[in-house]
DNA sequence: CTAATTTAAGACAAGTAAGTCTGAATAAAC
DNA sequence: GTTTATTCAGACTTACTTGTCTTAAATTAG
């Protein structure tokens, strides 16, 4: 049971991230990815082919191939990966799964789920992955770029 | 692509609420709390089941026979429920799905999430369905029991 | 005791998400 | 042009969640 993001979009926020760590327009491979996020080969592939898709990478094939972040890492936000991979339904949708509850016709935890749901989604939209590389740097977080 | 909480999860908390709205030890069948809630009946026993076996309802079999809460309503909160069905996961894992995430070496949305995961669980603490019930008899939110 | 009504239990089916495999297309390097 | 390294694309498998069906067990009412 994955925690309110899919395993997919986890996967999409770790690459990208990853990316956002190397000089801008430098490729990486699906393979260095892979190895260094423990995350399953072809899944990751096509997790960035979407994301490419969408164009928030780039990629180029053949050898010296891989993939890089279509724009500065300063523009992209956590926001714009989530809503590319799991959509933007927990932005809608009641938390308790009341089809009959909207603004108008509210459930008990609307309005407080409201606020939350806000602040999650100010979290995304505020923290872009150049901001989000810059602490995986840190020692505290170590997750080593070769 | 369910919002945070399971179906299953969500489900258990609208039966649960729709069972506070009656006098308590009122015995109310399956095939009431599927026929107002629109959740599939086998699927929904299953759901009251599972949560009688935690002692959140009680249930009696034959005629007359149905589910009740197991506790007074202001006694079960909305955490009891998703506890039971979802277990506390979101509590503990991390956001963007980095193994590697601890407090003591924590990802770069670490704190925030914190902050507002403590707000989640707060909000599912601090809310029994007894008041759940009460706002849900309001003309607002309409859920007629008959 | 019998019939009727309900939950309990488990097997099964359908749907969705996650992960694997293979081959094609592309591009660099020699 | 051949080789090699890579992404692209699609079929396939596996696992998990959701939903269905059938029968058994319990309990009430006559």
């Amino acid at each position: 049971m994955s925690i309110i993001f899919s395993r997919q979009c986890e996967y999409a926020l770790q690459a990208t991230s990853y990316l956002a760590l190397k000089p801008a327009g430098k490729m990486t491979t699906i393979k260095e990815l892979t190895k260094k996020l423990n995350i399953p080969y072809h899944f990751l592939g096509k997790i960035l082919q979407n994301l490419t898709y969408k164009g928030l990478l780039n990629s180029q094939k053949g050898p010296t191939g891989g993939f890089s972040l279509g724009m500065p890492a300063q523009e992209i936000t956590l926001y714009h990966i989530v809503d590319a991979i799991d959509g933007n339904d927990f932005m809608t949708k009641c938390v308790m799964g009341f089809p009959e509850c909207t603004g108008k016709n509210p459930c008990a935890v609307h309005e407080k789920w409201g606020g939350l749901r806000d602040g999650i989604y100010s979290m995304l939209v505020n923290k872009n992955i150049a901001q989000i590389a810059k602490e995986m740097k840190k020692p505290e977080f170590r997750l080593l770029v070769d």
